[in-house]
DNA sequence: ACGTAATGGATAGCGGCACTATCCGCTATC
DNA sequence: GATAGCGGATAGTGCCGCTATCCATTACGT
């Protein structure tokens, strides 16, 4: 197919399927003369991945091309490929001073990790995101929150169980990679809205209408 | 206190401030001369909830406007303050047509919040945001993610009986509604840390290095 | 065979957003 | 009385995800 079509298949503007092209989201359709190029399935189905991690997802483009070049890459040690996946996946990483308050929740998350027996590196992104979001706790007068952790970390083992179940049902249909690519970041839009539904209940509950 | 101390003690440049002032998230000092103001601990408080929001929570500033309004408004009926600002905090609504697998992905949400007794509304943002991803999730061929929906139920639904345990534990103590706002937007962001953790764990157990 | 439409490739521009810089006349402080 | 800081207003910046335009070339309908 020709990239009208593609455009047509997936509802993204031609220009934009360019754009992708060049910033190395999405790889060059085949040429077969100087000045056209066909486009397969492939294409199809790795454009509808950009714009679910671009819509749903909230991932910046650059990070969707970091992803998907360790998606693409062939042969590395599986685990290996999902972590440097997955560290994509996050929000952008800032940061401000705060020495004192920040390595305080370092420690809590290590303390954490540890608690669980999770065999996480402790300067994996996301446990960098955890200490950032204590911090912004502590410092807005909630530091008691991190009591919850436990909760949380429960029902976070019971989804990441039911994502790898998933993951290995799947494993034999679908590209392995791809498939945890898409279960974390969809994945984790459905669990937030899943999260505020259970709220707007729960809340119903308790403070009537 | 000047602004250039609340600025000192918050890290947030000056113009910053001056800035927030303007687009409404945070209220104007109290003016002493024509051109004298005076900050408070409230304007301070109220600075770092917006920095939190904004660099941890992923809101908009429009967004975080909005939300700090029905913050703000005063004696208006709990749960339905709680539902507005609620509905504020997820990400930003884009829609394209496709109106047959929404319509079906709306479905399936519909039958889910019916299984599980949720007295919510069928319009609410949240469960459009479902839709959605469920929609990205069916155009990946990954439709069969959807048989995880009630695993991801239960524990949303633990989630969200912490969450409240904690906003009633604290209800004495801070504002009602600025902690479920702070509860809400830096709870995702910590479960989201802890889940994308409990992945890593689970995945080098099984992929092994 | 010919006219129109679409293509690949390149470059420039746009709109939104979260600031940031500059300027002004005034005020607090030492 | 000098200097630093202030409130207020307006304009500009940098990034990001596109979008518009242009070009020479190729495909396609008739």
């Amino acid at each position: 197919m020709r990239i009208g079509e593609l455009s047509r298949r997936t509802g993204v503007p031609v220009p934009t399927i360019k754009y992708y092209v060049r910033e190395g989201l999405l790889p060059p359709g085949e040429l077969s003369s100087p000045n056209q190029a066909r486009y397969d399935e492939t294409h199809e189905r790795r454009l509808r991945l950009i714009r679910a991690l671009l819509d749903v997802g909230g991932l910046k483009v650059a990070a969707i091309a970091e992803v998907l070049q360790a998606v693409d890459e062939p042969g590395r040690p599986v685990h290996d490929v999902l972590g440097a996946a997955a560290n994509r996946l996050g929000p952008p990483q800032p940061d401000d001073g705060d020495d004192d308050a920040r390595s305080e929740a370092r420690d809590t998350v290590q303390e954490l990790i540890a608690r669980r027996g999770w065999r996480v590196s402790t300067d994996n992104p996301a446990a960098t995101d955890l200490a950032h979001a204590l911090v912004a706790l502590d410092r807005l007068g909630h530091a008691a929150f991190a009591e919850l952790l436990d909760d949380y970390a429960d029902a976070a083992e019971q989804v990441a169980r039911a994502d790898l179940d998933y993951v290995n049902r799947r494993v034999a249909v679908e590209d392995l990679v791809e498939t945890v690519v898409i279960g974390t970041v969809l994945g984790e839009a459905v669990f937030n809205a899943l999260r505020r539904l259970a709220h707007v209940d729960r809340s119903a509950q308790q403070f009537g209408d």
